[in-house]
DNA sequence: CAAAAGATTGTAATTAATTACTATCTTCCA
DNA sequence: TGGAAGATAGTAATTAATTACAATCTTTTG
């Protein structure tokens, strides 16, 4: 027999599957900067300059890892859209999965955010900028779908309301990582999100 | 005569100051966790091993540059409070004064983050970890002040306000890596502030 | 069907550059 | 003039990337 602990001579898309869920891994426990290719390897049974069979170098690397983290997030979070007809549901829904993703990879928001702390404009930071650019139209989409139907106050500010959506969840990692513990966030996601909707909600006109 | 571009021969304590105030301008250009002694070096117009005449390691300036953040967020924040008597307007000076901090040193966030990011328990995240606990505090105390007096919803979840509240400073910050320009903010903290107040304001009660 | 030929994946060692940090000499100025 | 501040020139360790070589998988062909 053979469990394999570790699997040796994969295939080539396969390795680079496994490489950039290690680093995912790695920028959970450490600032993603600070990752370096000896770690990663480390982390996969692998030496070091094998990575550099399957990349040809350490932004190539990063690039993946950016598009798995795009892939993942906007992928998940469409898949809710599509599948709910009120807004406010689908925004709380999309707010829901995008908790649940991050909880279960919270390397993926550092990436993303020592992505675009970057000075040069390398191709890795064009994906988390475009991937955040999409992430905020799904939101005004909905926004704006909710106020045609007279569920969402007609006099919102679209913009703003689509920065604290993506700033509650950066809340709530920031949160996380004061507390040490990525599980925080589940609790706190439920009344956050009913904050939020008390916020953005059309309004009796009675008087 | 000397319009000083460079000053050399700076007195100990002085030459501290400058060199915190020299990270803090490199955060502002790139990830914390990259920046070397060797940039800062450069930046003040300073061999690098001049600086391990004012600190004893690298470690020993992170932590001196958190300091300076704390003393300075904090400072600024608690002088609003204290000149301010409505709870509702203090949370919103509050809010501007931190905006404000944030404009004039983009660094400063990303410094805090980074450091909250560290693996290891250094004396320079534990100050990030407590400023942030106190300035939780000082925001969750308004709120509940503001219930006392009825102008803020009772049943507000006070846990979930301070983590938007922190949030959307991070939503602006987020937004301003992704324009590139840090002076959206600006823009963009009037109307948040304004949905964040819709959020957990007292209603009125007539029906 | 089996063995040779080729391609793929991985190893171990080494590279030049960069890292934080130090020892020693020089300059400044109170 | 003597102590503080900076310059110069190092150190050992670590970095991403490359090398020559070996193991293993896949394809071809007699």
């Amino acid at each position: 027999m053979k469990t394999t602990t570790t699997i040796k001579n994969l295939p080539a898309e396969q390795r680079r599957a496994v490489t950039v869920e290690a680093v995912i891994e790695l920028a959970a426990e450490k600032n993603p900067a600070s990752i370096t290719t000896a770690e990663i390897a480390e982390r996969m049974q692998l030496t070091q300059g094998a990575l550099f069979r399957h990349f040809p170098n350490k932004d190539a690397l990063w690039q993946s890892v950016m598009e798995w983290v795009t892939a993942q997030l906007l992928g998940r979070i469409d898949k809710v859209i599509a599948t709910t007809g009120s807004p406010l549901e689908a925004l709380e829904l999309m707010f829901a999965a995008h908790i649940d993703f991050v909880v279960k990879h919270p390397g993926a928001p550092r990436m993303m955010f020592a992505e675009l702390q970057r000075p040069d404009s390398t191709a890795a930071k064009a994906i988390a900028q475009t991937m955040l650019r999409h992430y905020s139209d799904r939101v005004g989409k909905l926004l704006a779908k909710g106020m045609g139907e007279g569920i969402i106050d007609p006099d919102l500010d679209v913009a703003a309301a689509s920065v604290m959506f993506i700033g509650m969840v950066q809340g709530l990692v920031m949160q996380s990582m004061i507390a040490g513990d990525i599980a925080v966030m589940l609790g706190n996601a439920k009344p956050l999100f009913a904050l939020y909707a008390r916020g953005i909600k059309q309004r009796n006109h009675e008087r």
